[in-house]
DNA sequence: AACAGTTTCAACCGCTTTATC
DNA sequence: AGATAAAGCGGTTGAAACTGT
């Protein structure tokens, strides 16, 4: 792909595209109702995919790319909204742990949740609770004290009512002893495992399973633990 | 009640990757 | 093989909602 020379191809077609959009009266900004149904009707008529002729076709003066991101993010009927749960906190650190910002990747693990929201949720929580830990997000001390110190004490904690819970073979298992152990392996992440079965996509989709144990990684028991942990850190 | 500061999250932007011709 | 279009990704922004004074 030819980007680094100067005026390059891309560019080109870039600025050709976005005089082509002035032209034509795109709109921008907050989707109106009316809109939304008229996206969702196209799509419900003619499928997803195509996301210039879907704009073009349902008469909607709005960009594939808006369009695409509208039904991903928003309209799609299995988009999962709000709070996030423990259970989907848990995974989304131990899988950052891992992958860093690889939301796309990190949000195919959380059924019906968007990269999005989860990056938005790392952006909003997580590095906002690092500040008051005064920890880079990014540091070695952070993630290790995450992976190896407070995630193996979370867990301690869900287990026994995540336990409770039918086996699915089928789903998604975080294994708990590899994921907090050092390595570098990148397959902690499995289908149909049974290492923990009690951990897996079912207990994600059930809303509340384990979540009534605690509703936030970052309740004030746990920003305390944290806490210590950080200024034991900062002792040795 | 009014205002200021803060937080949240939907949407945009620029860039890269992938698909198609 | 190269050009072009479309899709996808991660970073950023800004308006609305919320909270504190």
């Amino acid at each position: 792909m030819d980007v680094k020379k100067g005026g390059s191809v891309v560019q080109a077609q870039v600025k050709l595209q976005k005089h082509n959009e002035k032209e034509m009266g795109m709109r921008k900004g907050p989707w109106a109702v009316e809109e939304d149904t008229i996206l969702v009707n196209y799509i419900a008529t003619h499928g997803e995919g195509h996301w210039n002729s879907v704009a073009r076709c349902a008469g909607l003066r709005r960009s594939g790319k808006s369009c695409r991101l509208r039904w991903l993010n928003y309209l799609r009927p299995d988009v999962r909204r709000g709070n996030i749960t423990l259970q989907e906190q848990i995974l989304i650190l131990d899988l950052h742990s891992r992958w860093g910002n690889r939301w796309s990747k990190i949000a195919q693990q959380l059924p019906g949740r968007t990269d999005n929201e989860i990056k938005n949720y790392w952006r909003t929580r997580v590095i906002k609770q690092a500040k008051q830990l005064k920890c880079d997000v990014n540091s070695k001390q952070f993630r290790d004290t995450l992976r190896y110190v407070w995630m193996p004490r979370l867990l301690e904690r869900l287990q026994p009512t995540s336990q409770a819970l039918e086996p699915n073979q089928s789903g998604l298992v975080l294994h708990a002893s590899s994921s907090l152990l050092p390595s570098n392996s990148d397959h902690s992440i499995e289908r149909g495992s049974d290492l923990w079965p009690g951990f897996n996509n079912q207990m994600l989709l059930e809303q509340g399973s384990g979540g009534d144990l605690l509703e936030s990684l970052w309740d004030d028991d746990n920003m305390c633990f944290l806490q210590q942990l950080s200024y034991d850190l900062q002792m040795k």
